[in-house]
DNA sequence: CGACGCCGTGGAATCGATTACACGGATGAT
DNA sequence: ATCATCCGTGTAATCGATTCCACGGCGTCG
């Protein structure tokens, strides 16, 4: 592959001219641009970015660590994520953690390792020694989604609580008493959260959330499904089911099928997160809705700022209820913005 | 962030010496090994990727340019293919062409700049020629999914056209006799593909594929919604609709949905590509489903034997048919494995 | 008419690693 | 005892860019 020297040679001037006139320097003749250029095109030269990288000490990229791909909600802020860095003049490395924490160390050292110009961090548990590290050593960071207390970072996220406090208004309306949650990892801010914000809200409409009603899920399919089983092998078991993320969402309503029960007249369930096909599941589950894109935005934009001198800002978006029919009730069919 | 340099200073050794400690290189003393080791592990040093690659010629990544991270079956093929790529040694780049030639071929520019090892390519269009150029240029390639013809790369693909003629049959048995499908966009080789099998299948049962009953989609939710309204308006609309993959067979069970048509009855449906929601539609939709993990460690296998020297191999793999109750008859609910 | 400054340019240092080559000392063979 | 060999180590070149500094030429101003 042609290299700057070579088209120093082609052109008959130095490899400092050259990438001047690649950098668009002012004090370039106009003469010597012109032949810069047309060797560069005749050889195909394209700057190697490695180079380019170890001089000025940027790459120009941002890490992206998302606890799973496999989330369509962690997907879609990924796409998101990638557009708007596009926009800023970034690229973008995402890395899947898998909710596995040491393959979430895995992923920041190797970023770490390639100098990526900043970190963006959905993280999957309450934060390695390692996170830390890299926080207090200066790289820039921002987290998105979750986040972890102690460590001194802008943070992105969504607000649910006023959307769970519509949601349990939205059950106790239609009469629903026994409410049960799926809950995320306690090591994870959105996993306590909606928690609290459930329980509190139950408490405001004077209904207990007893132990047995709380599932200890991963914010995978399976452990929604366990939880569910568990539930439903209760003496009493709940009215409402309501999962914290869309894919413990799945995997309750396969242990809903595999029991054969009818929803929501036997069952209701509700999750967080909402997802093109909620609308088409049968029944349409009502969910809680984040603004994946706006934070997305809000996340590159913060990064960028860190990285780019300016002063960064936490940036917290309202989450919203989106009532379908899981929960029983007649809802006109409704879908969130796609 | 200590560089080689400093660690050298801090064991009283030259780099050289760091450095072969650090590539395990033989003939190092003991000694000098721990005192390496020791200031290493002192000064928190991680060896420079950057600065590694530009010496080395070697980044050890790999580019994945895939058409749409928000189509789940991209999203799994992207997971599966960094799995395998890790356990190789190998980093992973994604980047997402939203079925845009112009932003497919900005990912592709982008990762040579960046020296990639190797590029996993599942092409949105035709091929440019800056695909071409780069497959001629040497870079390691290999196309998987889909592939372009005229580039003589290997290529790691399934093979649906027994399912296709497993579904026709299933569809034939049912009763059902006007078929449609929503093709994707000419340019793709699963786009054809999947059109022709369709075509050659129902040939052989004596039925006739007309073109009203071919609807042309671009693989995205939107135009399988379009194709299918379309269809709907016919004086003779079909009784199936096979759509050639899963975003877009969302958008047909928009479109049903909006006419208040009921499954399977007043109209039936089908899709390429099996991903988990389609168990909990309603109802349940009969699937193709492609053996995504072995497609995507084949691929990266194949591109590794590549980058390697070895000689790469070609693979396909047969694609099956998953019965569910979206085209009628009474089926017990059947999921593909995930 | 001479000095000063600016402009375009090239030479060379630099980023942080790897690695070819040279060198000194120890070891073994003859 | 001598010479070749091998081992551990260091010096320096190198990868491909960017950028500081110096230099020559030319225009401007006093």
């Amino acid at each position: 592959m042609a290299s700057i020297k070579d088209v120093a040679a082609e052109a008959g001037v130095s490899v400092a001219t050259v990438s001047r006139v690649l950098n668009s320097h002012p004090s370039v003749s106009e003469e010597a641009r012109t032949r810069v250029l047309a060797a560069v095109e005749a050889l195909g030269y394209r700057p190697n970015a490695v180079a380019r990288s170890l001089r000025t000490a940027q790459t120009r990229t941002l890490g992206l660590v998302i606890s799973d791909v496999l989330n369509p909600y962690f997907t879609e802020l990924a796409r998101f994520v990638e557009e708007e860095a596009r926009a800023l003049g970034y690229s973008v490395i995402i890395g899947n953690a898998d909710e596995r924490p040491e393959l979430q160390d895995h992923h920041i050292r190797t970023l770490i390792d390639r100098r990526i110009d900043g970190l963006l961090v959905s993280p999957a548990d309450g934060g390695s020694s390692l996170m830390r590290d890299v926080a207090l050593g200066g790289t820039p960071m921002v987290f998105v989604d979750r986040w972890i207390p102690g460590i001194d970072v802008p943070v992105v996220r969504a607000d649910g609580t006023g959307a769970v406090k519509d949601l349990v208004a939205h059950l106790h309306g239609l009469g629903h008493r026994r409410l049960a949650i799926i809950a995320g990892p306690a090591a994870t801010t959105t996993g306590n959260e909606r928690v609290e914000a459930f329980r509190e809200d139950m408490r405001g409409l004077g209904l207990a959330l007893p132990d047995a009603y709380i599932g200890q899920g991963d914010f995978q399919a399976a452990s929604g499904r366990r939880a569910t089983e568990r539930f439903l092998a209760l003496a009493e078991p709940p009215e409402v089911v309501f999962a914290a993320d869309n894919l413990m969402a799945l995997g309750a309503l396969d242990a809903i099928r595999a029991r054969g029960l009818r929803m929501p007249d036997d069952i209701a369930l509700a999750a967080f997160d909402d997802i093109p096909w909620f609308v088409h599941t049968d029944p349409p589950i009502t969910a809680i809705a984040q603004p994946t894109a706006d934070l997305a935005r809000a996340a590159v934009r913060a990064l960028a700022d860190l990285i780019e001198g300016r002063t960064p800002q936490s940036v917290t978006l309202p989450a919203r209820l989106v009532v379908r029919r899981s929960c029983g009730g007649a809802v006109t069919n409704q879908r969130s913005d796609r």
